[in-house]
DNA sequence: TCAAAGTGTGTTATAAAGTAACAACAGGTG
DNA sequence: CACCTGTTGTTACTTTATAACACACTTTGA
């Protein structure tokens, strides 16, 4: 895989490795930064690392219910907020969804492609992308903040299943 | 203004003329291509131009009860599809709001400044954040459809402001 | 040891955003 | 006129998200 951008998400790779290590990453930054990654925040983030898709709000809670251990959405968006700000998950505006962060440790201005025949979602590391935003805002004298960058389209497989 | 990035939202402008021109040339483009701006889509465009800032669908549905003439949800949501899908709006995920397009007529890949403090909407269109996310997809073998590109941060009049 | 304060969770209820389904109407066209 | 198409009206509902308050647990410090 390439360093530049990094789909992860439409190449195959070792998916439990993928998992475990998210995890672990998790776990090391909140140990690091005397966060707590509590037994919901953690049961969320599972979930959401079980494939590389958004989950809505609610489809984690039908998930959680079908493990047998219901909850109510504000336990759900509480721990989705904890994940997102700290990195461990990204919401993907476009779809009310959320997807666990295929990057976790580094710092990122996220940029997404999401597959809108399968429902993938890769999280590229696209410097450009940035920097053009970056460039853009600073030519009108904009305080660069936060930025959404979400591209839709067809993923190589569905693409390829197109034709 | 210059015509490669223009903000047309943060910059003062006589707004008078540019909702004007922003509803005449959503009426040629009607008449060009036999789309009908029928009363409903018309007053849901005029609310948006009244500023540039995003209004929510409920807020939009506020505004026509304060006129007088009250509407049900699916009344805007269907005057927004038609705004939004023939280019006479946008929607801004981000926010899940709807603002008028400020470039009208133009083939545009949009991208977005909003403003945290204030409110306002800016739409670019820079060239190179386009490109930039083509190139990414293209890199990855992605058939790109549709962009979201949303900054978020502080307008130069706020971020004057906050100094 | 006990309060006070902070953080996370449970619970109920409700707000905000968006859509399905069907009836009605208006304008053209054969 | 009868028919078709496109738009709107209307009711009810689904999906997404949050407010508010009670409770439990831990840490801190007097």
């Amino acid at each position: 895989m390439t360093e530049h951008t990094d789909p992860l998400g439409f190449t195959p790779h070792n998916h439990a490795h993928c998992r475990e290590s998210a995890l672990q990453a998790a776990e090391d930054t909140c140990a690091r930064e005397g966060l707590s990654l509590t037994k919901q925040r953690r049961r969320v983030l599972e979930l959401l690392l079980r494939k590389h898709k958004a989950m809505g709000a609610y489809e984690l809670l039908d998930a959680m219910r079908d493990d047998g251990q219901p909850a109510q959405p504000p336990t759900v968006y509480r721990a989705l907020d904890f994940l997102v700000s700290n990195g461990f998950a990204h919401k993907i505006e476009r779809l009310n969804a959320f997807v666990a962060c295929a990057h976790p440790g580094e710092r990122h201005k996220p940029a997404f492609l999401l597959c809108s025949a399968c429902g993938l979602v890769a999280e590229m590391r696209s410097q450009g992308i940035g920097e053009a935003v970056k460039a853009a805002a600073e030519e009108l004298d904009f305080a660069l903040e936060r930025m959404v960058v979400e591209a839709e389209g067809l993923c190589p497989q569905c693409r390829g299943a197109a034709a």
